[in-house]
DNA sequence: CGAAAATTTGACATGACTCAACTGGAGTGG
DNA sequence: CCACTCCAGTTGAGTCATGTCAAATTTTCG
């Protein structure tokens, strides 16, 4: 379990020895959840980063009109969480929960502190973790201010393919902040004129 | 000048000795850009990390019709230059330029490296760092993806109100993903509604 | 002052939304 | 195995927000 965790840190270019393989490995609680059950709750603070080992999870947020908005999907070998409630404590506006069972790594947020502190190398693993998330974050700005629903779509399944077999259209609707209906229109649009 | 940012790295948490001080200062270039001048120019490889000290920059991109959409607005007090340029050494995407007489003080990607090699706790403040706008990023896309555009200008007004006076009403739109027109528009609506 | 750029306004087109009805498949209980 | 319900997905009609193109007006700045 706690091997592909450190296989994720390795592959960011963080070597860890015996000691602190150890030292990590006792921080972490393995946790299964069932699918449609929440990892967090929009309202409650955030006190654990949580490493998904097996399964699907999504982070999403109600807008004012009551909509879902999903921010984003969470397989195996990511990290999920809300860095803002746990780093403030304050109540999470987020809400994470399972599209399919899912086994999961947490480290209380407090302990994550402690062993960047302990280890001061794992600063450079969450460096690196974090300064990837924003890349990623970039080209989702420039394509949702930039880009038709339609090209949304498109880009998302080129870049998700593994995911976008995995979810309902409602879900890939929410992720691109289109309605069900438009999505359904766009996909029906688009294998029309690929079949020209 | 390089108090400025010594500065704004003991407000991230780390706390440098004054022979860290000197080490970082001794990697510093100072350098001062006129209005219009280009920081990052698309297609060449980002080298550099850039803080800026007074003045105001931008970063943005040209999309498929040719037109710009601003990734952020870059200010006094931030970092700017391209993440993902720098790290894989390849061309960026993304144009960075000033949009006031700017002074900034820059610094190699590869001495970054160094002086976290040199400074662990570095480490720690770029962590902090990229996990703040990692936290506003994801409120952007949200924003994005769910609000109007007239909505999405309130939240910009309300978010960057220095910013907001500083920058014309057409850097403001290729901000929100909006023509000027719309944002005329949207203005001369909310101007109205506010006066019942 | 005069040229160029920014902003505003009008007319019209279009993409996406809403509301509503319909279809088809998955699961459930008799 | 069938009848039933539930939910995801599709489709249609009308509406609204935003874009496009064009022109008028105002502002900026050399």
């Amino acid at each position: 379990m706690v091997e592909l965790l450190f296989k994720n840190i390795l592959s960011k270019g963080v070597d860890l020895s015996d000691a602190e393989k150890k030292l990590i490995g006792s921080k972490v609680e393995f946790k299964k959840y069932k699918k449609r059950q929440f990892i967090l709750q929009q309202g409650s603070v955030a006190s654990y980063d949580v490493f998904i080992i097996k399964g699907l999870a999504r982070t999403y947020i109600f807008n004012e009109k009551g909509q879902e908005n999903i921010i984003s999907f969470n397989p195996e070998d990511w990290w999920t969480g809300d860095l803002y409630s746990s780093h403030f404590k304050l109540p999470s506006a987020f809400n994470i929960d399972c599209l399919e069972d899912t086994d999961v790594l947490q480290i209380k947020t407090v302990e994550v502190e402690s062993i960047c502190a302990a280890i001061p190398k794992m600063n450079q693993y969450y460096r690196i973790l974090y300064r990837n998330s924003l890349i990623s974050f970039y080209a989702r700005v420039q394509s949702a201010i930039s880009k038709t629903a339609s090209e949304r779509y498109l880009d998302f399944i080129k870049r998700y393919p593994n995911i976008e077999q995995r979810v309902s259209n409602q879900q890939i609707a929410a992720y691109l902040g289109i309605t069900p209906q438009s999505l359904s229109r766009i996909r029906s649009n688009l294998s029309k004129t690929a079949s020209l």
